[in-house]
DNA sequence: TTTTGCACTCAATACAGGACAGTGCTAAGT
DNA sequence: ACTTAGCACTGTCCTGTATTGAGTGCAAAA
């Protein structure tokens, strides 16, 4: 793709050059000109010839000046270049691959552990770290319940998936006691258990239309009953959510030192509706995938970039996570980062099963 | 207290100066100066008069110049006497009245209806709101049950108070099959349905000491996993816990337009702790509180105000609401905002029962 | 007791000049 | 032919200075 034809046109030298110029830019922040990169380069050329060859850089569009007499600093197509076909990914220290698998052991509840591998990616990468939610294609059936509250209201509990447990509050017709209550939940949980939460649904539809015949008046209000658990069960669950950390972090970038570029980017966290979308992109094409600055599609995320990974268990993928940061971020230090933490969240998901 | 002592030895023509005063800094901003004061105010009074009365009310700690030759800004000492004693508080309007009732109607469930305090509170007030998750102090057990997962593990389901729902998972010494758990559910909700949830666990204590005797196998295991259930129970709903909303709304404030000082604040917010602590003085101390910026006694809030009340359902205090922003607000219009607020969370949550 | 007048102070603003870093181009060097 | 040195140019940033304006405090007048 881009970076095939553009490795190709350019020559050996100025790729290296180019590189080093990323490099130099990712670690200081302030635009690169000629006479640093000449000091710094292994390629020992004077501040001239790098001046020429940043110009043809510049006609490529990988680079840009700010304004005529600063240095050059890296566009978006530029980084995207950088990270394609010219990083090096560092392999992690294995202090920090220790510290990683011990924030992910399974002590901790299932919730909690979702919340800890966001934290964590945040603490590690000092960036803003984001994990959505394992949406659970797939949910058997484990158990459900009915608890009789006051006046007519009736308290649902599923279980779900060996371990999640919803519930919902549901207005029935009739008061029902305890005794009957039990006896629904008995039978619901015979035919039931075990079953996918989509078949489960189905079937009730099902069975309703046999009930209107057999009219065996208790089995008939399970029915009913159930039906309204499950179907206002699944609004619940249907709403995939995001967990952040490290917002905060964000805040001393000198990139985003505006402060209202600052809090239109946190509304857009608080939303979350828009990185939703950005992640399920990244959900659907699998595999590691990185947002540049505009490519992103979101004006927010002008100079920031997305770095993702979709974890899975059992080769099925339940979500994905990432980190978000400036452009000018350490990529060869985050996607490993960002890679071995997927790959552990879903070993540890897995473990839990 | 203070106000009484400061109100008697300033003049009646000082205190409506000094309210004049505070109330033009509230709306601008800007250190206010004699001059414009002598025009705005009622009492027709040069500047010069204007600027003796404002030196006294300095030297009274109330005021406070910036520099030389700034206008006068009210210091923390300022807006306590404004706040106690020369505030009118506006009555709201009845379009805002019903805006908040119909924002905390009864319809949508438990855990929703806080958010949606919280998130009403900010928009409303255009500030950060915050709603400490009412603390149930007494909570009747209403329905415990036991589901088996793989291997050992447990699912613990508490239903407390009519409508909360605990669960936690715990490992037991033997796989328990499913009629013994339900056995031992049964056995369960038999005597404890009803009770308080710390009168049930010390009643566990004693029944333990009673089985060493009688030995009855599935009764002991079923107390054993009472025991193991109700403590990593407590261990949950003892934190209290918080719900922010409208953090970015302060980011638009000018006396916050440090960076700096705005994420300490925000990290303060993702902590908790701090916030946690105030809210709780402010459970302790019932009726509206206020804290105006050092007063609270945490660095993070220098020039920040917070305006709380407890809510309460059958006049039992459940936790505290507020409303967190400048110490430059509209306290006039805040203060009944979240006074109301509070009757009505209370209102609403009362309607749930 | 209030007001007027006046000298004074400090912050904010605008402006000019210089240092600095970097560029583009041309001409010379290898 | 490619690289380098030299040079004029251009923008930013910083610093110093002058100016303005709002506001004060104090003393004298009303």
């Amino acid at each position: 793709m881009v970076s095939a034809t553009e490795s190709s046109q350019l020559s050996e030298r100025s790729l290296s050059l180019f590189k080093a110029l990323v490099e130099h830019f990712i670690n200081d922040g302030a635009p690169v000109g000629s006479r640093t990169l000449s000091k710094d380069s292994k390629l020992n050329l004077s501040p001239a010839s790098i001046r020429n060859v940043m110009a043809d850089l510049e006609d490529f569009g990988l680079l840009h000046s700010p304004h005529t007499s600063a240095g050059r600093v890296p566009t978006a197509k530029g980084y995207r270049l950088f990270v394609d076909s010219l990083l090096r990914v560092n392999n992690l220290k294995s202090a920090e691959v220790e510290k990683i698998a011990r924030e992910m052991s399974p002590e901790n509840d299932y919730s909690s552990l979702i919340q800890r591998t966001s934290s964590m990616l945040s603490n590690i990468t000092q960036l803003a770290g984001v994990v959505m939610l394992p949406r659970t294609s797939q949910s058997k059936l484990q158990h459900i319940e009915f608890v009789s509250l006051s006046s007519n209201r009736v308290l649902v509990i599923l279980v779900v998936n060996d371990r999640e447990v919803q519930n919902s509050i549901i207005n029935t017709d009739k008061n029902y006691s305890t005794p009957e209550l039990q006896k629904i939940s008995n039978y619901l949980n015979d035919i039931f258990v075990g079953k996918d939460l989509k078949v489960v649904r189905a079937s009730i539809l099902e069975e309703l239309e046999k009930m209107k015949e057999e009219v065996n008046q208790s089995m008939q209000s399970a029915i009913e009953m159930a039906q309204t658990a499950f179907t206002n069960n699944d609004n619940n669950s249907q709403s995939d959510d995001l967990l952040f950390s490290g917002q905060t972090n964000l805040m001393d970038l000198a990139e985003l030192s505006d402060v209202e570029k600052l809090k239109q980017l946190f509304e857009t966290f608080n939303q979350k509706r828009d990185i939703l979308h950005l992640l399920e992109q990244a959900i659907n094409a699998d595999g590691m995938q990185i947002f540049i600055g505009e490519e992103s599609g979101y004006d927010v995320l002008d100079n920031c970039s997305v770095v993702t990974s979709p974890y899975e268990v059992d080769g099925e993928i339940l979500g994905v996570l990432g980190v978000i940061g400036p452009t000018r971020m350490h990529y060869e230090r985050v996607i490993p980062i960002v890679d071995i933490t997927a790959k552990m969240l879903g070993i540890a998901l897995n473990s839990k099963n």
